[in-house]
DNA sequence: CTGAAAGCGCTTACAG
DNA sequence: CTGAAAGCGCTTACAG
């Protein structure tokens, strides 16, 4: 039985020092030969690994972290300012791409979600203050967001997911969302021959809300007033969906495409079109974006721009991982490229 | 500028020695006014909170988890052995509920994801005998899982999601998924007039998917033959739910309603029905299993047995903190109640 | 080449 | 009552 200490709840604890006593050596000795490094003996080197093994030593983090001034971990920080809460399984994606990238380097995840009221400053610099995380991985945050502007300045290692125009020194992995939704909007223009263009917009203090609108808008004037087209916000959320498509119809305005800013305002105009006996595709065409999952299964399909969000996430992990390591720190921004997912919303053949 | 240490990446870091010398007291003094213990005047404990606060002082988690003996954080254990592997939206409620729970108490979520190869004890008890967390929960684990039971056995503070009848030490928050399975049945049975029912199963390896056949088999005999019952094995997975409907059209049996034991096999098993030119519920009757998002959004809509995902996560979590804290650390089992969410796949009026 | 000390940051038991 | 040491577990720079 080791002399070892115990935890609050009670378990023993093993300890370098329950190795090293058990072959006679340091605790010095057995983390050279733990760690590879020193000259131990080849024969004690097998020796305190045999022991290490019996006794089910693990290393303890809080000491390595301390010693090593490095947790060894990231940090996903989820603003709940945002729509993009918790809950929402574009997150389910980020956090998959962000586990794979770190398993792939032994790294812990720390989920981070900031329950403080908005434009606490200390609410995102907390996790990485305490040195709990080398590193954070922060989306969705609003534009009007103050705290994130300090959180870059203040040079700890992060990675922002998503566009941040307005924060020139930060690191981040994103989109084209302009080019996107236009895309997204000349479809409708040009494979389908739609004219009277409704694009329902995201939040516009979110920059995503910002560029898709723009996208939208683009693809407009593009068209040399062979097409219409009107505006409407919303917020990205189903119910702000639904009440644009509501609001458009009861209007009376004539309508045969509609671009929303993403796929859950999409599906909620998909409800409010049916509700009111109007076909689609056949009376309205509409498109989406994000592809996160609702949108292949919903009847129709809807048609829709891929954010690779798994992608980004993996990507944007890899890349903090750099900045820790100090390696390739400069400033710059990552723009992954987006695919145009043809479902039936938009009218095209049934795949 | 006060003297203190560098991180890894060449961020300054603010320790308490800092606050300490810009007031003038030891680190000791400074930890007790901050921490509210001790007997430091009033005076100099403003001052120290002044000085911590202009610094920018965070307590080091490595230094206060060494200190402590406790991490402060708990861990959310994966296994990728399971049908529910991370990026389903069973886990988005999972960790919407721990972070919901650890957040009210100030505690850290990590999430861990073993990637190790089936069967590694060591896969699942890494991040608690690093002590990197205090406690785990553990979801959706096989009942084959051999790693499962030492880990329960070892002593570590353990809360379980799920049902797992073979391990009595354990704690375990979940549902009685027999009844519910056999409630989602009788609905059909009763409700729906429906006699000939097949029950497409979860896979036979994992406690829900055992349960949910035994309440199927169960209220298929409480009709006192009055209705005609048979099994298909599935895996939970979309495509097993599509392909057991298709070899049942084609062997041409007689079928009316059908018991899928999750949302995702409805779903595939409703895509095959349409394509067979099957109405649903006009020809054949469904319900689901889980109510995770999926089955609110199809059409039709999936009626469904609801599992509290979020509940039951929230609870495990506050359990866990309980045995960790020592407080009622007796083995028990805490199960939920059910809901059956009628949506229009059963063939109830919509509502 | 090897053994043992120093010190990461923290908190509290202990000496004065 | 207050000041300063001890020690959590680890790794590596340093003394021998």
């Amino acid at each position: 039985m080791p002399r070892n200490t115990r935890t609050s709840s009670g378990r023993p604890s093993v300890t370098l020092k329950d190795v090293a006593e058990r072959v006679g050596v340091t605790s010095s000795a057995a983390s050279m030969a733990l760690g590879g490094h020193g000259r131990i003996s080849e024969k004690t080197r097998q020796a305190i690994r045999e022991a290490a093994a019996e006794l089910g030593y693990v290393p303890s983090s809080a000491g390595r972290a301390l010693r090593n001034q490095r947790s060894g971990a990231v940090a996903l920080i989820v603003p709940d300012t945002s729509q993009h809460v918790l809950g929402h399984s574009y997150f389910m994606h980020v956090l998959t791409g962000i586990s794979a990238a770190a398993n792939a380097r032994d790294v812990q995840v720390i989920l981070s979600t900031t329950t403080e009221e908005a434009g606490d400053v200390a609410a995102y610099q907390r996790v990485v203050r305490s040195r709990s995380a080398d590193g954070a991985i922060v989306t969705s945050a609003a534009v009007t967001d103050p705290g994130l502007e300090a959180l870059v300045a203040s040079g700890l290692p992060v990675v922002l997911i998503g566009n941040f125009p307005y924060l020139p020194d930060a690191v981040s992995v994103g989109i084209d969302d302009v080019a996107a939704s236009r895309r997204a909007t000349e479809h409708l223009l040009d494979v389908h021959g739609r004219t009277e263009l409704v694009h329902v917009t995201g939040p516009l203090d979110h920059q995503t809300g910002i560029d898709r609108r723009i996208g939208f808008l683009d693809a407009i004037e593009a068209s040399g007033g062979r097409a219409h087209g009107r505006l409407l916000e919303g917020d990205f959320s189903e119910a702000a969906g639904r009440q644009a498509v509501e609001s458009l119809l009861g209007r009376g305005t004539g309508v045969d495409g509609i671009v929303f800013a993403n796929d859950d305002m999409a599906f909620g105009g998909l409800q409010a079109l049916k509700a009111a006996g109007r076909s689609v595709p056949g009376d309205v065409s509409i498109v989406g974006f994000d592809d996160f999952g609702l949108s292949r299964v919903t009847t129709p399909g809807i048609t829709t721009m891929r954010a690779p969000a798994e992608d980004m996430a993996r990507r944007a992990t890899e890349r903090l991982f750099r900045v820790i390591d100090g390696s390739g720190g400069s400033p710059d921004r990552l723009t992954l490229p987006v695919d145009l997912v043809v479902r039936d919303s938009c009218g095209c053949p049934a795949a």
